[in-house]
RNA sequence: GCCGCCAUCGUCUAGUCUGGUCUAGGACGCCAGGUUCUCAUCCUGGAAAUCAGGGGUUCGAAUCCCCUUGGCGGUACCA
């Protein structure tokens, strides 16, 4: 059997759409798991729409997502990773290069190759040369739509222009495109990996321009020449392409080529069922990734708009290995798919409790580093707003506000978001606050007298989460058992609590008192004891 | 308009090919309860789909066939 080979195929017009992303996700998964190639390649015929850098910053939302190609389009950087294959520079882009046996893997770099191809076209009686005014065009079509017709070529430069009057305004230097022949009074019908048998008639099919006036090939021309070039067995593409398909299939007959399988997904939809739009949200990878979210729940979360495992299977978040191992198109809906972003947030949420704290920490810093350079400084005698000082000392105190806090973000940005951690030498909060239900100003000196004896007591080497939850939970029994027995733990943790973070809301005593160091939370302590004088 | 694709809880979906075990299962969200010093997490439970509608076929249809409706895509010298 054949080795499958895919390709993505972005067009620079500007961020990664998530919509493409999933394409390239499905691809990637589908190369994987059939042990194929995955290319990457640049579909840049559209200079109009072209976008400076965007070529590098697709490419480089591909890597961070770690979506891994073998073939194609890559930052120079990674050069030296293909030793072995062959490697150009790009000819339109500086600091790319192409790497593999089947470049150029940028369209806007093999002009000729698709010329070639269209001339050939023409002399085989599969194509035409077309003089048409774009003016005319349009007032033909306009024509078309007032009866109620089918918007077509009229072919007028097939009939009408005689092979001596092409050549002579070929010499003469006239504006021309080439366009396509379809063959009249025929069904095209292909099976796709996800719809199943489609069928066309070719008598609805226009007479598609293949070669531009300046130059370049459209779409149709440059995508068959290319996934021929390039050996490609798998098309995965967006279902907007499907009715497109017979064209391909001619272009492929007309050129004495096999054509490769096709797989056309679901389209990615707005809250109200439209075709996602920036209109109604972010549609950038980029945005999200700003956002805080981990390129594992993008991948996730993007995979199971569409597709899904089958069989029952409950299991919600999967890794990228595991969906290559389950991935295949089988599963793969028909039907749009919404995009939701409350899922997206759950998905989040999971994998910020998931992956090692190391890793989450890498993540999380340059959050961190925002929020931190944001408070006022000088904040504290530290000279920064941390209890702690040196660049270990930093590390390892934003790593235990990152275990506290990770139970309870649903994306990075919101890192420090409650700023109990970080502050400001002095805490000031209202007394009652302090108070756990109706307890006397006295007896809630008393508490916090209790508390501070427990917290005293735990040497600094023993300052762990849990002696500090044992201490304080003994010392719950020991000073507020009531008559029947049950534990008034309020009556020590609240105020403690409060003295410690002065919110309503917050992670609990043991977490927060761990986390700022003992003398920190004494500090705390006698601030809030200052209060209740 | 024409051509094509699609259609199960608000959303993502299982089940459809190989009719019965589906008075339709899971997840998100929502609501209630539990754990609990607060919040979050976590756990339990609940509401939520006459399987778009109508007609067939069949002993039996979410599943097969036809029609209707709705949504979406395409209809460019854009991809």
């Amino acid at each position: 059997m054949k080795k499958t080979r895919v390709r993505f195929a972005p067009s620079p017009t500007g961020f990664m759409h998530i919509g493409n992303f999933r394409t390239a996700l499905y691809d990637y998964l589908f190369a994987r798991k059939t042990g194929g190639d995955f290319v990457l390649k640049i579909e840049d015929t559209d200079r109009k729409r072209f976008v400076e850098g965007a070529v590098e910053s697709l490419i480089s939302s591909l890597d961070f997502l770690g979506l891994n190609w073998d073939e194609g389009v890559f930052k120079k950087d990674i050069a030296s990773e293909f030793e072995n294959g062959k490697i150009v520079d790009s000819k339109n882009y500086p600091g790319i290069i192409e790497a593999g046996e089947h470049g150029p893997y940028i369209q806007s770099e093999k002009l000729e190759v698709y010329k070639k191809h269209a001339e050939q076209l023409v002399k085989d009686g599969h194509a035409y040369y077309c003089f048409c005014e774009p003016a005319r065009l349009e007032e033909m079509r306009k024509e078309q739509q007032a009866q109620k017709l089918p918007p077509i070529y009229d072919q007028y430069c097939l009939r009408n222009v005689t092979p001596e009057e092409v050549n002579k305004k070929l010499k003469e230097n006239c504006p021309y495109t080439i366009r396509m022949k379809i063959s009249k009074d025929e069904t095209i019908e292909f099976e796709d990996m996800v719809r199943g048998k489609v069928k066309f008639n070719t008598n609805l099919v226009d007479d598609q321009v293949l070669l531009k006036s300046d130059g370049f090939p459209t779409y149709h021309l440059a995508n068959v020449v290319d996934d021929h070039d390039m050996k490609i067995t798998h098309v995965i593409r967006g279902e907007e392409w499907l009715s497109s398909v017979p064209k391909h299939l001619l272009l492929y007959r007309y050129l004495g080529w096999e054509p490769p399988q096709f797989a056309h997904l679901p389209l990615l939809l707005n809250l109200d069922r439209s075709k996602l739009s920036k209109r109604q949200g972010d549609v950038a990878v980029e945005d999200y990734i700003k956002k805080g979210y981990l390129k594992e729940a993008i991948i996730n979360f993007v995979a199971m708009l569409g597709w899904n495992p089958g069989k029952g299977e409950t299991q919600e978040i999967f890794t990228l290995e595991e969906l290559v191992e389950k991935f295949d198109f089988a599963h793969v809906h028909k039907g749009g798919a919404v995009f939701d972003i409350k899922k997206l947030d759950w998905i989040n949420a999971q994998w910020i409790k998931k992956i090692p704290l190391d890793d989450l920490y890498e993540k999380a810093l340059p959050y961190y580093e925002k929020f931190l350079q944001r408070l006022p400084s000088p904040v504290r005698s530290t000279g920064h707003p941390l209890p702690v000082t040196g660049e270990e000392g930093k590390k390892e105190y934003l790593k235990k506000v990152l275990t506290v806090e990770r139970e309870r973000l649903t994306k990075l940005s919101e890192v420090g978001e409650s700023n109990i951690f970080f502050f400001k030498d002095e805490v000031s909060c209202e007394k009652d606050l302090l108070r756990w239900k109706d307890m006397s100003d006295e007896d809630l000196r008393g508490s916090l007298a209790n508390s501070r004896e427990v917290l005293e007591n735990i040497p600094e080497g023993d300052w762990t989460r849990e002696n500090l939850e044992k201490s304080l939970m003994e010392a719950c029994e020991k000073h507020y058992k009531n008559e029947d027995g049950k534990i008034d733990r309020g009556k020590l943790l609240w105020p403690l609590r409060a003295a410690l973070t002065c919110e309503q809301k917050s992670p609990s005593p043991f977490e927060v008192a761990w986390v700022l160091g003992k003398t920190e939370s004494l500090k705390r302590i006698a601030i809030a004891m200052e209060k209740i004088k």
